[in-house]
DNA sequence: GTGCTGAATATTTCGCGAAAAATTCACTAT
DNA sequence: ATAGTGAATTTTTCGCGAAATATTCAGCAC
C-alpha cells in the first residue's frame, strides 16, 4: 500500500527529460533495427548513459516497447484528426474519411515502417499491452461518437446512442486494423481493402434518419 | 503439359475408400495429439498401411492437414446450416440468428476441439491453404446472400445486390469469424463477443425497407 | 537523497551435432 | 498397370553448452 503509482519507476520530476530521451532515442532503434534486434545496450549507447541508468526510468525493456508503442499510437491519432481539422462536410462523409484514412494510415504505415507495426502487434499481444490496445480502440470510438453526436444534432441521424454508435462502428471494422488481418484483406493493384467502402456505407445506412 | 488434374495424386478411382480412410484417421490424430504431434509414422500405424502408401494419395503432411480442414469446414457449415433448415422467422431474424450461431459455433470448437481451430489458422496462414478459407467465407455470404434475397422478396429489405450485401455483412463480422481475434472480443462470463449484437443490428437496419 | 555507473548475475538466444520426422524410391505382389 | 512396402535419403526438430543479452546491485559523485 505504498506510493509507487507511476508506471516506471524513478525520479520523480527532474527525470522527465531523460526519460523522454530514452523513448526517443529507442522509437528510432526499433523503427531501423526491430525490437528484438535492439538491444538495451544500444539504446544506452545512443543516449550516451550506462544501461542500468535506463532501469531508473523504465521497469524494463518491454515497458521501453510499451512507451514507444502508445507514443506511436498517440501519433496515429492526431494523424487520423488531421481529416477532422476542416469543418467541412456532413457528419456522414467525415466517419466515412475518419476511417478510410486511418485503415489508410495503418497500410501506409506496414509498408514504411513496418518495424513499429510489428512492435505493436507484439506488445499488445500479452496482458501488460493490451490496455494501450483498448486505449487506441477508445480513442477511434469517441472520435467516431463526436461525429455521429454532430450528425444527430444535424438531423441527418437518427436517434441513438453516440457512444454505442462507436463502440459498433469500431467493432464492424475491427478486421480492418489488425494489421495481420489486412494483410489478407487488401487487394488489387492499388491495395485498398476489399469490402470497407461497402461496410460504412451499409453502416452508415443504419445510422440515417429516412426523414 | 500432362495430366496431373487432381489435388493429390494416387489411384483415379478405386482409391477414393483408402484416401477416405486416411482422412478420416487424420481428423482424429490431429483432433487428438495436434498436427505438429501426429506423425506420417502415426497415420501409417492408424491405417494399417505404410509410410510410403500414404503419399500415393496425398502429396505430403500439408496436403492432408489441407484436407482434414476442409472437411471440417464442411461440417462448420452443415453445423451452421441447421438453423436455417426450419422455415420459421423473418430474413432479418434468421441472419440474425445464422451469424449469432456461426459465431457460437467457433467459440464452442475453441473451446472443445482446440487443435482443429489451430489446425485450420495454420493451413489457411500460407499461400496454398487460403483458397480453403475463401471457400469456406464464400460459404458463408452466400448463405446470407439467399436470406437477404428472400427479404428483398419478403419487401423486409430495401432493394439491393444479394451477393454484395452477403459480401458486406461477412466482412463486418470478419473479426467475430478469425479465432485469434475472437480470444480477445469474448467477454463477461458468459463469453458472449462483445458488440456482435450491436453491429448486426446496425446493419440489417441499413438493409430495412422502411416503407 | 538523487542520478548515475559498470561489474555481477540471471535469462534468453544461438550454433551445431544428434535424433526424429518427412519424403522418396527401388522393389514386391496381384 | 495398380496398390502397397520398407529401407534410404532429405529435412526438420531437439538438446545442450556457449555466447549474447537483460536485469540487478553495490557503490561513486554531487
Amino acid at each position: 500500500m505504498s506510493a509507487e503509482v507511476r508506471e516506471s519507476n524513478g525520479p520523480a520530476e527532474g527525470g522527465e527529460r531523460t526519460r523522454l530521451e530514452i523513448l526517443e532515442a529507442s522509437m528510432q532503434l526499433f523503427q531501423h533495427f526491430g525490437f528484438g534486434k535492439t538491444t538495451m545496450a544500444d539504446i544506452a549507447r545512443e543516449t550516451a548513459m550506462s544501461p542500468g541508468n535506463l532501469y531508473r526510468y523504465y521497469r524494463n525493456k518491454q515497458a521501453i516497447g510499451r512507451a514507444v508503442v502508445e507514443r506511436y499510437f498517440r501519433m496515429s491519432e492526431s494523424q487520423m484528426a488531421t481529416g477532422l481539422m476542416l469543418p467541412g462536410g456532413s457528419p456522414a462523409e467525415r466517419i466515412r474519411e475518419l476511417i478510410r484514412n486511418g485503415v489508410g494510415h495503418l497500410m501506409t504505415e506496414m509498408d514504411h515502417n513496418p518495424r513499429l507495426v510489428e512492435l505493436a502487434d507484439f506488445i499488445c499481444a500479452d496482458p501488460e499491452g493490451v490496455q494501450s490496445l483498448q486505449q487506441h480502440i477508445e480513442w477511434k470510438e469517441r472520435a467516431i461518437a463526436r461525429e455521429v453526436e454532430r450528425g444527430i444534432d444535424a438531423g441527418d441521424f437518427r436517434p441513438c446512442d453516440p457512444d454505442e454508435v462507436g463502440r459498433t462502428l469500431v467493432a464492424a471494422t475491427r478486421a480492418y486494423w489488425m494489421p495481420m488481418a489486412l494483410v489478407h484483406i487488401r487487394c488489387g493493384e492499388d491495395g485498398r481493402p476489399a469490402m470497407l467502402d461497402q461496410v460504412i456505407d451499409l453502416l452508415l445506412e443504419g445510422l440515417a434518419a429516412h426523414r
